[in-house]
DNA sequence: AATATCATGTAACATGTTACATGATTGG
DNA sequence: CCAATCATGTAACATGTTACATGATATT
């Protein structure tokens, strides 16, 4: 029952596209699910060793001496259906960009802006990363998977744009805020007349 | 140094706005910043109290028997402005919602529809919620803040609505998976004439 | 030969949640 | 008086990262 849940899940999922080493494990995740998911060593290995344990990998051929190539089983291609099945549990939010933008007061507008504008760049970066994926010429063994993945490339867009258009209302709304003004919209310049 | 960073920012952050017992932490954090942020009383409570031990919140007059509303001191204040300042530090990212699309093809299109509809909806909820934040009487006592907080609010409206534009554009595009037809796009209906 | 990268694994540490134990106050 | 809520705190557990130890293979 331990070292269950997300981490099996995305252990299996990745060797349900093809079999690898923990090491390209790492990297596959790291570069294709990067976005939405992270493992580390210390995961991936003890899950890999549990997984094997219970016969839903097994260790095919391995390339050079000392690695070994994991392969799914066709009852961890059941457990997998199964584990994906399962209701998603999501991480409670921990945003340390909206927390310190929460308590801006203490930190005033200019530091805020300087906040802002950081995520706009990443929120940026991000959507240049995605359009890379997309540019990638499609691989034959991944092809079946590949719209699935592009679900995924595509809320992530999504998402990065919205950053985006958010950064810039919030630098707006800044600006305003440091200015010391009585009235807060100009208005029709007539009403004065 | 132990038990330091986010918690910390988050306590403090808390009561630079109004002091408040552990308990009353909780809950404004959990209405007001619930979006973003989460802490449970296993964090809470000895963050108070090394808060305390190092002399950055202090115990005001209690309520209630056994019952004390901290306060921030004005080292406290200060410590907050550094904490503050300190580079962004993001958890990992860790979405499930991702993870099961992303290995979809196990799923099949139809469980995938499902996983779409139910973040829809989430999304759709939540910006309901903003909502109600944004009609809320501003009081008194936290006009300065207020502007702040709404820069927060802000970027969860984005992200939700976000998130319905991708589900909407997502669930047709399963749609297209799942019929197994040659055409990619049935084009002008001219063309059978 | 030296360096970079691939590869496996473990131990120590950091962080965070849940469940429990305990009791006060308030409203019906 | 009883239940709900307010309130504090701890211990056990779950999860996850970082740093380290170790060595093979490929590249220059």
């Amino acid at each position: 029952m331990a070292r269950a849940s997300q981490t099996e899940t995305a252990v299996l999922g990745a060797l349900s596209v093809m079999p690898m080493t923990g090491y390209a494990l790492r990297e596959a995740i790291r570069e294709v699910l990067g976005h939405f998911w992270s493992e580390s060593f210390g995961q991936i290995y003890p899950a890999l060793a549990e997984l094997e344990r219970r016969g839903y990998v097994r260790r095919a051929g391995s390339g050079r001496t000392g690695a070994s190539t994991f392969a799914i089983t066709a009852s961890g291609a059941a457990r997998l259906k199964e584990l994906l099945g399962e209701p998603v549990q999501q991480v409670p939010p921990r945003s340390g960009l909206m927390l310190r933008l929460f308590f801006g007061r203490q930190l005033g507008p200019q530091a805020c802006r300087s906040l802002v504008l950081g995520a706009r760049a990443d929120a940026q970066r991000r959507l240049a990363q995605f359009a890379a994926i997309r540019n990638e010429p499609p691989e034959e063994e991944t092809a079946e998977d590949r719209p699935y993945w592009l679900l995924t490339v595509s809320a992530g867009e999504h998402a990065a744009r919205a950053t985006i258009a958010w950064a810039d209302e919030a630098l707006a709304a800044l600006d305003e805020l440091e200015r010391p003004r009585q009235e807060p919209r100009p208005g029709k310049e007539r009403s004065t007349r």
